[in-house]
DNA sequence: CGCGACGTTGATTTGCCTCAACGATTGTGG
DNA sequence: CCACAATCGTTGAGGCAAATCAACGTCGCG
């Protein structure tokens, strides 16, 4: 299946696997189709899966008291997507993941990566990488939202990363940025007028 | 060394080594005292260690073009610092990396890490895990950030961590929590008089 | 065609910042 | 051991970035 071989071409760039460890790795595998809009983890459940997009986009987001959505990820193909304190603790998920467009996962279950990891100790070093990297991210983000403006928070999110706009309504956008959508949408509006 | 020991527990705590990976492992350490205010890490350098704390205090923090500092991430005892960024990378830093109190460190420098792992791979598992850990640490700071008041900020932070507002003068805590050092000070009497 | 989802716009409000001045505490050199 | 200067916290006045509220336009889809 090309959705196996994208995610074997993913790992091969991190770690090299014998044919036969690559056959383990892809029989823990699971390939799930999602619709926009439909929901893979929810509040209340312990997520079983980290997910690698294959196709499409995905969001996770939280629903705070005053019933506000805020956006905790913003995740298109290549990349990865879960309710990461529910995965890796295997407690109750606080988050919703949802489907931003109809996309294509494949699936970690927690317990296979366990035994996974066992048996082909390599992949600790795939997940150390994946996780620094990811780590790192997060990092330059907190430094973002802690040190500019709602204004430069756009600017940089459309210069770094100018597919994910096209595919993602605005309302999310300005959950992930934190601010709210009336307030984006003027920013966008200032934006046109001063560049003419 | 006491220093040492504490690390190797920290250690043995995820992994098991034999002694002769002890040795090794505490071969490639090395111990730093620093000095309150003493910064150990300067933006344009590239950051050449990972940080264990033994004893003190250190935060990491971004001065932004408003001359402003942004504390990205405090750290005590048992804890890390680093500037995460640059030493994965091993790029120029952006932060600096500063002593909130006389403390002591135990010092990974970005070489021997990569030497240690191929020699001990068991350490790839070691440094996953640590990873992970953070990582849900940031997820979890992101959405309170992204969801709650500077003041719910607040409370979370005192109930969760009692220990660091004792170390930490105020304006520190400020920063980190993404608020003016004024209006922590306008909360906290609020908070004294709500309370009696 | 009609409804729901999404974006826009303007008026008003507010959470938090800035600025400025003033205590309190700490530490340091003479 | 004291005097003086930093460093840190507090308080209040005023201002601004961004939120909220409300109403309306538009598009896509069932």
């Amino acid at each position: 299946m090309e959705e196996i071989d994208k995610i074997q071409n993913y790992v091969a760039r991190h770690i090299e696997l014998t044919p036969e460890e690559r056959d383990y790795f892809a029989s823990v595998l699971r390939v799930a189709k999602v619709k926009k809009k439909q929901c893979i983890v929810q509040p209340g459940f312990v997520c079983r899966y980290r997910n690698y997009i294959y196709t499409g986009a995905m969001r996770s987001y939280l629903v705070g008291n005053d019933g506000q959505e805020h956006t905790e990820l913003l995740s298109i193909d290549d990349w990865w997507i879960t309710d990461y304190n529910s995965y890796i603790y295997q407690q109750p998920a606080t988050l919703f993941v949802e489907a931003v467009e109809d996309s294509v996962l494949v699936q970690f279950d927690h317990q296979s990566e366990q035994l996974l990891l066992k048996a082909v100790p390599k992949f600790e070093r795939f997940f150390r990488i994946i996780t620094e990297r990811s780590l790192a991210f997060f990092h330059r983000r907190m430094l973002s939202n802690l040190s500019m403006t709602a204004e430069e928070r756009y600017e940089e999110f459309v210069t770094k990363y100018p597919l994910i706009p096209q595919k993602v309504p605005q309302y999310i956008l300005a959950s992930y940025l934190g601010m709210s959508t009336e307030y984006l949408s003027t920013l966008r509006n200032n934006r046109v007028i001063n560049k003419s």
